[in-house]
DNA sequence: ATCGAGTTCCC
DNA sequence: CGGGAACTCGA
């Protein structure tokens, strides 16, 4: 087709099509004129008695420009939803609907509007699905035409549109009858008569053919281009096609709206790590991230971070367990707010941000800080400040030089002196006071916490716990008379996350603080309810003693009257938290001497604390809380796993080797899903898998316990029936319990470093229990006793693999339904099968032998004959 | 045969 | 309308 119309693709006119539609609201009007040649030239006419306004517009070729964009999201709907009424096409912005103007022409034209792909930078071609328009109760097929003249002021709107869905069998046909129309009309501009001849026909059908696979049936946009209609009737272009932006469907999963539904938490730690299920509208396992990210007051973005999770942690396209990245700053001492949100890597698209919250670390102390320098003097000038009330730079004094001893003279005198309620006589004369202060003044630290605030304006939370103390020592000083009343008020008083004066100490590692504080404690007399008081996330300050990792403070809290089960708001008790650090030892041997702890306790995950301590690899915890009586038989109530499950799914050899040498644990004991412990060892990913299988067939594990996984296949089926065989000949196995599933050995099938750690245990043990099991008599007794070994195994291998003698093999040991197994899982297909036959003690090397000449394996035969000779 | 994802239909 | 679920299809 000749190029006779040229774009006019001036981005400012594209931009700028509402000021046009203000200009032009005139409108033009020229008397009809025949042909396209007298059309240019009229539209150059006219332009001289329009105003000078309009100049610039009217020059030049005619085009289009769209008014209003469709929505950027409507649901494709089939053709079977269109029934009643469903909504059409709006504008972009809600409310309009399409529109499109066509400028630099001024007799009346049409404007025609199609589907077509949406890839830009793709050549468009028209959209299998259809657009149609439905007007006073009657739907109409694409493509749509809207004559445009002055009267309307060259302009289309398109009421009433929506894109249905054509079914994907129904793709190739519609887009053969599109494209042709197509080429059709192409041809028809230079030659009326045209046809399609049967060359163009064919490559249609190949286009149509190639496009049904690769067009995206989510995504469409529109197509406007003006015509008129020459004297024969046919339709002529008067401008270049134009395209509306992408119309992608609400529906879809790769389109749709990407949307956080429910959460089961806010919060994370700012260590990350944390689990959070969170429920999504329909999103695509393979293409959804989960950002969190954060934005300063500009609302510029200053930090993000992706939640971890795989594709298995995608549930039916509906929910996500992740886990929280770190947040970029560990020493946050206050609550941190970032966003969470949806993001769809293939399009860019993301959900709405909801709030989320970073936690500081509740072992905040626990690493090591940057210490900033203040200016000149010591930390002292953090206690004034907050002290307006109460002048106290005597006490403050007090606090940072004199030594300790003389300060807990001091307060021991106070003590002493009678101003403790005579309620608590009975407690203090219970305590062991000579000893509970050695325990406590066993320090050479200095009077002030060694650690300082690292960010200065934290500075109040960080003072809390020494301002509290400083007014307490005030006011003894100052024996006013409300004195006791205002201790008691002082001591329970609360900061950030309800933190008490001794929970904020203990948070913040100002353990001389934490020191004094429990001095004054002692004497109270609700010493123990405030020993017990729990903060906000329901700890105890024994629980950040256990965090901190201070011994002394833990066993000073419980002389005090801890309670060593008290939990948090996650079920944790003190010993929980202990169990979980591997190099917290000391305060779990404090918890674990103490009477009335209970070892067996569940969290609210359903751990016990002997799992929590295998679980994060404390070798130390795990050997007191045996030495301690703690179950080693006792299963995790989410998965029903024994600490050996725990300790090989975490490969922590050692503690696999502490649990099966020095413990009574069971090693066949099964999980919720049947697994043995030696399953998990079997799927294990790190480069332990072996090690750890070896270890535990050593102690009598039975790789042929199987567990729940049922599969869903012809070679399982087959399978069932070969393994109730089996069971039935080892009815004296106890309990396999006839279920139906995978063993280790079969989990092992794909991994001959792991059969080999079978076997090697077979051909020593095992004779005894998987003996007889074939028809074939066995004859000769060296040579059940000693199959190949793996060097004459891969030899055997090679020569069946050569003269694929190994299908033969399994076909005429009934079991060709492992045929693919061996095929696809084995590096080497016959030594897979060889290790099967091994490890399920099929038949002897004899029967071998014999079996093998029948079948023409001659050479497999003669190998068999040579070693076997050899050994005998 | 079975499962998950995608498609189609129904209310 | 939007939500939901039944159906279908490909691995």
């Amino acid at each position: 087709m000749p190029e006779v119309y040229t774009a006019f693709e001036n981005e400012d006119f594209f931009s700028s099509g509402y000021e046009l539609q203000a200009m032009n609201s005139r409108g033009i009007y020229s008397p009809s004129s025949g042909s396209q040649e007298t059309a240019s030239v009229s539209s150059v006419l006219s332009s001289l008695h329009d105003n000078e306004l309009n100049d610039i517009s009217v020059i030049g070729n005619p085009y289009i420009t769209i008014l209003e964009q469709p929505t950027e999201k409507f649901r494709f709907r089939y053709k079977s939803e269109m029934v009643g009424t469903h909504g059409s096409l709006v504008g972009s912005n809600r409310k309009n609907v399409p529109t499109v103007r066509l400028h630099n022409f001024l007799d009346p034209a049409v404007i025609r509007c199609s589907l077509v792909t949406s890839d830009e930078g793709f050549p468009r071609i028209p959209h299998a699905h259809k657009l149609i328009r439905r007007d006073a109760g009657q739907d109409y097929d694409d493509p749509h035409y809207i004559t445009v003249s002055s009267e309307t002021e060259y302009t289309a709107i398109f009421h009433g549109m929506s894109i249905i869905h054509t079914a994907k069998r129904h793709i190739r046909d519609e887009l053969i009858k599109k494209m042709r129309l197509e080429a059709l009309e192409k041809k028809k501009n230079t030659n009326i008569k045209a046809t399609l001849n049967s060359r163009e026909e064919a490559q249609i059908k190949v286009d149509a053919e190639h496009y049904q696979k690769h067009m995206n049936l989510n995504s469409v946009a529109l197509c406007f281009q003006a015509f008129v209609t020459n004297d024969c009737g046919v339709m002529i272009p008067i401008t270049e096609p134009i395209y509306s932006h992408t119309i992608n469907n609400l529906k879809s999963a790769l389109t749709g709206e990407l949307k956080i539904c429910r959460m089961d938490k806010l919060t994370s730690s700012v260590e990350g790590g944390e689990e959070i299920f969170i429920l999504v509208e329909k999103v695509g396992k393979k293409n959804i991230r989960i950002k969190l990210f954060e934005l300063n007051e500009n609302g510029c973005e200053i930090w993000s971070a992706y939640g971890r999770f795989s594709e298995l942690d995608v549930h039916h396209q509906y929910a996500i367990v992740f886990r929280t990245p770190p947040y970029k700053d560990q020493d946050i001492t206050l609550p941190k707010n970032v966003f969470i949100q949806l993001e769809r890597p293939s399009d860019g698209e993301s959900s709405d941000a909801r709030k989320f919250t970073y936690k500081p670390s509740d072992k905040i102390i626990g690493r090591k800080r940057q210490r900033i320098s203040y200016s000149g003097s010591s930390e002292l000038s953090y206690i004034s400040p907050n002290t307006n009330s109460i002048g106290n730079e005597n006490i403050s004094e007090l606090l940072s030089n004199s030594n300790s001893h003389e300060l807990s003279k001091e307060i021991k005198k106070l003590l002493s002196e009678g101003t403790t309620a005579p309620v608590c006589k009975d407690f203090l004369n219970d305590i062991d006071f000579d000893n509970y202060f050695k325990l406590l003044l066993n320090s050479e630290e200095n009077m002030l916490g060694t650690d300082g605030p690292s960010i200065v304006q934290h500075q109040d939370d960080v003072m809390f716990a020494k301002n509290i103390l400083t007014e307490i020592m005030q006011c003894m000083k100052m024996d006013a008379k409300n004195m006791e009343e205002y201790i008691q008020k002082l001591l329970k008083d609360r900061s950030t996350y309800g933190d008490s004066p001794l929970h904020s100490a203990l948070r913040y590692g100002q353990h001389n603080i934490v020191k004094y504080l429990l001095m004054l404690l002692c004497t109270n007399k609700d010493c123990k309810t405030l020993i017990n008081s729990q903060n906000s996330s329901g700890k105890t300050p024994l629980h950040y003693a256990v965090l901190q990792n201070q011994p002394e403070i833990t066993k000073a809290l419980l002389m005090l009257g801890a309670d060593p089960n008290r939990t948090d708001d996650h079920g944790f008790s003190p010993l929980h938290v202990a169990v979980k650090i591997s190099d917290a030892s000391a305060c779990v041997d404090v918890l674990l001497a103490e009477k009335g702890i209970d070892i067996e306790a569940y969290n609210d995950a359903g751990w016990t604390a002997l799992h929590l301590a295998t679980k994060a690899g404390s070798y130390d915890a795990i050997c007191s809380l045996v030495h301690a009586g703690a179950n080693v038989n006792n299963t995790d109530m989410s998965y029903g796993r024994t600490a050996l499950h725990i300790a090989v799914e975490g490969g922590h050899k050692k503690i696999v080797e502490y649990l099966l040498k020095k413990t009574n644990i069971s090693v066949n004991k099964r999980n919720f899903s049947g697994n043995t412990a030696l399953h998990t060892a079997v799927v294990h990913t790190g480069t332990r898998a072996k090690e750890l299988c070896a270890l535990l067939i050593q102690h009598g594990a039975d790789p042929h316990i199987q567990n729940h996984n049922r599969e869903s296949n012809d070679v399982n089926k087959k399978k069932e029936s070969h393994v109730n065989v089996k069971v039935e000949v080892h009815s004296e196995d106890e309990n396999i319990e006839g279920t139906i599933g995978q063993s280790s050995f079969d989990l092992a099938m794909n991994k001959p470093d792991i059969l080999q750690v079978f076997n090697g245990q077979f051909e020593k043990t095992t004779n005894k229990m998987y003996s007889v099991t074939t028809k074939l008599e066995l004859k000769n007794e060296d040579l059940q006793t000693n199959w190949l070994n793996n060097e004459h195994k891969e030899k055997l291998s090679i020569l069946l693999n050569k003269t694929q003698g190994w299908q033969k093999l399994a076909k005429h040991l009934n079991i060709e339904y492992l045929l693919q197994t061996f095929q696809h899982n084995s590096i080497s297909p016959s030594l897979g099968l060889l290790n099967y036959i091994d490890v399920e003690a099929i038949l002897s090397l004899m029967d071998m032998q014999t079996l093998l000449r029948e079948i023409g394996e001659e050479e497999a035969a003669d190998y068999i004959n040579e070693i076997s000779s050899i050994c005998s």
